[in-house]
DNA sequence: AATAATTTTTAGATTTGTCTAAATTTATTT
DNA sequence: AAATAAATTTAGACAAATCTAAAAATTATT
């Protein structure tokens, strides 16, 4: 089983639309891709004869079990590659994103197996997201956002949902990173805001916004 | 100044044949690239078009000073990436080709900055081929190979031509690489083969095939 | 339930890199 | 120098991934 570096973009955003939204449709998939719905049905005709895809006209699609394996050693990949770019060759975590996404699809297995080696196969990448292992699976915390943490209680950040080039330019601000050990002082119901404190660093207040996108480990 | 996969290899053949051959013709060229002449004549349009190449029809072509800086921008990529599968993930020297082949079109060019860093700027990579520096020079040094080396003078191993597995294999087998040291006893005029002694070992013959392919500084 | 709005699909075209087969140019041989 | 051979180019076609515009199916609205 072969797949272009197309039909991996399309398995890979399939499967994390998959994750965000209960139905994931033709013109979601478009824009998600930044393409129009006639080039999506084009792909899901491709992806369904290589039995990437459960699909009917019409009548929407999903990942098959193949369809779901495939995207996992993508994100595998990808992740991987983001750990290399942060922890070995000094990038910020803000920078690498479209790096990744073309080393992502070089297609040696070998070089996967070794690179993980390499990095001693990390859990998580610089993001806070889980790295799948070489059967596919995924290590799972539990984790909650700063709108949703107890008060009081000292976490640790895990993970950045969104992660725009802006969010993070915002946290670093923050001096907010994963493993960052802070806690919430208190939440002010009028718009949603929190106030946090860091260890050493003056209590501040950040926007609902921005607490709904930052997720400790409980 | 942006330019495919597909065209980056056909600078980088043009750029290798260059080397090689006196004239470089669309026949040998198409026999590089594994593709018919007709091919060859198509891109040699849109490489013009690119001014990489100077190329009139049916009179022949060569790189343009864009086209060379842009084919050793490719090697230098090349190179860096195979230096870093076999010193950093530990792949045999024999193996690191078509990924490198692969990596070598990964656009960014900080990356590349980054990876020469991480890697301490090496000069030569694990076949002994000279890495050009980011301006595109490249370090030379004085070659001989064990078919002209002088007799019973110790050199060291820098470079191997045919980097095919085969010869590769041939010459773990003999316990030479990059770096090794040795002296070369005696040369047969029959057929040309030559007895070489490296440290420790018996000395062993090689046959003239293979000495002409193995260079030592002097 | 009929109509309107939206979503999805089809049909046909475009670009990139390739091909085959035929035509043209250059090189070689008699 | 004419004939033949070899190399090169053109012409037209194809697959992959995209597009636009139009048609079809589904969903929402009145």
């Amino acid at each position: 089983m072969n797949h272009t570096a197309t039909e991996e973009n399309y398995i890979k955003a399939i499967y994390h639309l998959q994750h965000l939204h209960e139905k994931v449709s033709t013109t979601l998939l478009s824009a998600e891709m930044n393409t129009r719905p006639a080039s999506v049905t084009d792909m899901l005709k491709k992806l369904r004869a290589k039995r990437i895809v459960h699909y009917q006209r019409y009548k929407g699609f999903t990942l098959t079990d193949l369809g779901n394996k495939t995207a996992l050693v993508v994100v595998r990949k990808h992740r991987l590659w983001e750990y290399f770019l942060v922890n070995k060759l000094g990038f910020e975590w803000d920078e690498v994103h479209n790096v990744a996404e073309e080393l992502e699809h070089i297609t040696s297995s070998e070089l996967i197996i070794r690179l993980d080696n390499f990095l001693g196969n990390p859990a998580f990448d610089p993001h806070g997201d889980p790295i799948p292992d070489y059967k596919g699976k995924i290590r799972t915390i539990k984790q909650a956002n700063l709108a949703a943490l107890p008060l009081k209680k000292t976490a640790s950040v895990s993970s950045v949902k969104n992660q725009s080039p802006e969010m993070l330019d915002l946290l670093n601000h923050f001096q907010i990173g994963i493993g960052t050990r802070l806690k919430v002082n208190k939440r002010f119901d009028f718009d949603g805001s929190v106030e946090i404190k860091i260890d050493k660093l003056p209590a501040t207040i950040i926007s609902k916004q921005v607490a709904q996108n930052v997720f400790c480990i409980i």
